[in-house]
Parts: structure tokens; sequence; C-alpha cells
DNA sequence: CTGTATCCTTAAAGATACTG
DNA sequence: CAGTATCTTTAAGGATACAG
């Protein structure tokens, strides 16, 4: 959330993975001011999320590994807001490399496919005590 | 975006999914002022992401099927999270009801997973000019 | 074209006190 | 307990001009 948890940063990304890559087309699809575009970049590759290729006159950012991994996230948040919120129809598809359009992302687990209902959240080996408490908390509350 | 992109929302999402519902359950676990928490909560009800249940006076907020299913995305988001921006591994591990932990979640067409360098986005039936106008453009752009 | 620097305006956020 | 109301502070954002 601290990377990626921001309003401007999100839909950059989105453009970065539609294909943009220069300033000026942020910039123009966007509509932020420069200032916080800039600023924007600038995390995001202090991040390691993009890269600044190229000439430092006329760079071209692009995704790293590390950015390129968000796609999920991203087309399932997509995805949802398609069948959840989007009142006429997807207004862009997200296909393979052969049109195909992509399946809604979905949990599984070595068991298989996992519902909504029925996912739990444990504490992890290094998870604090302050994050213990709060599940043990919540969990109690509805059993 | 203009459901969840926010901050405080996506936040308190998060709580939800973990079991929380009461008003003083998020203001405790996040540190959120109220006047926020207030403003956050109405406008998830408002959506229908969130639903208030119970007596008026001390209501629980439950995930609705619309909130439901936006776990497929914050799971991603948190998966990337602990792979690529956790210092010491997952605090909290998302698994089936019978423990097993999920698997990464991952994109796939009827032709079988899609790795992110190979996803395609095109306009839909119902894109406006000016999605189609971007898409073409930074599709030129890298050929 | 890609920023940086500056100013200005607005909105978000926090703190606090209060109420049903 | 779950808000509402009010006030203050802070930061974000936008507009503009300028520079490399």
């Amino acid at each position: 959330m601290n990377l990626v948890g921001d309003w401007w940063t999100l839909l950059i990304l989105r453009d970065a993975f539609f294909g943009a890559q220069r300033f000026g087309e942020f910039q123009a699809s966007l509509g932020v001011a420069r200032n916080i575009l800039a600023n924007r970049l600038d995390g995001l590759v202090r991040s390691s999320i993009l890269a600044r290729q190229g000439p430092p006159r006329r760079p071209r950012y692009t995704l790293t590994d590390k950015g390129r991994a968000l796609l999920p996230a991203l087309v399932a948040l997509q995805q949802w807001g398609d069948v959840w919120a989007s009142p006429n129809g997807a207004p862009i598809l997200v296909t393979d490399e052969a049109g195909a359009v992509l399946q809604p992302v979905e949990l599984r687990s070595r068991r298989g496919p996992v519902d909504a209902t029925n996912v739990r959240f444990v504490a992890g080996p290094d998870a604090t005590a302050r994050t213990r408490a709060f599940l043990a908390a919540v969990a109690g509350e509805r059993p």
C-alpha cells in the first residue's frame, strides 16, 4: 500500500501496462499536474516498479519485473469494476497474445478453487503481536 | 477506482475481510479519525460494498456479494507485497477453510496461464473514442 | 519534451467535544 | 458505542512560468 496505494500511482501503472512510456503520454492521458506526475514517477522508479531508460532528457518509463508482477492485482480490480461498477460493459478487454479474453481471476489452493466465504486469514510466523491481537479479536467476534 | 481507490477505503476493506464489523474495531485497528472513518463507511455502504446490519445504534458492517468479489484483487495485491515489498516474510497467511495456503493468483485464458509480458489490452465494444485513441497511440509507440 | 520551481486554492485529515 | 459537529492543521493538488 505504501508503494502503490495512491490514486495517481495506480492510474499511472494502468497506463504503463497499456503501453505508455513517456512523461507526455501519462500527462495527456491522465490530465494530472506535471509536478504531481513527476513526483509519482520518481516514487515508482525509487521503488523499482518502473525503470528510467534512454537519454536523461527524454527518458522512457518501463515496467520492471516487480512492476509487471502487479498485473494480476490490477486485472482483478479491473474485472471487478467491469462486473460490479461499469454501467455499459467493459471498455477495455484484457487478452492473451492470441486475442483470447482472460478468464476471471480466481483464488485457488492445492485443493482447488476457493470461494471468498471460505477464505481464512491467519497470523504468519513473523506477524507482530498487534496483528495477532487484532486477528484474534475479530475472529472471536463472529464464530 | 472511484469506489475503492482510496487509502482508508482499501484498509477498511482489508479489515472487513479479516472479520472486523464494528465501527470501534475499524477505528482501533486503523487509528483513523472518527469523522473520516464514518465518511468512508458511509461511502462503502452507499456503493453497496458493505451493508449496515443490526440496530441503528450499534450496527455491524458486513461485506456484500459485491464487496466479497473484491477479494481476489486484494489477495493479489497482498501476495505482491509479500513477495516484492515485505522485508521479513508474510505477516498474514491467506488460506482455505482447511488451512491450506492459497496459491499465487495467476492470469489465465482458455489456452492456459498467461504471462504478464504476453497480455494485451484492446478496446471493447463500448470503449470511448478517447480510450481508442490512447490505446492506438501507445500501441504504435513500441511495436 | 521533460521536467523543476513557485504560488495558490482546496480538500483531506486529525483532534476534540458533544449527543442519542 | 457510534457517530455528529466544529475547528485547526497539513498536505495534496492544480496552474503557471521557467529551464535544460
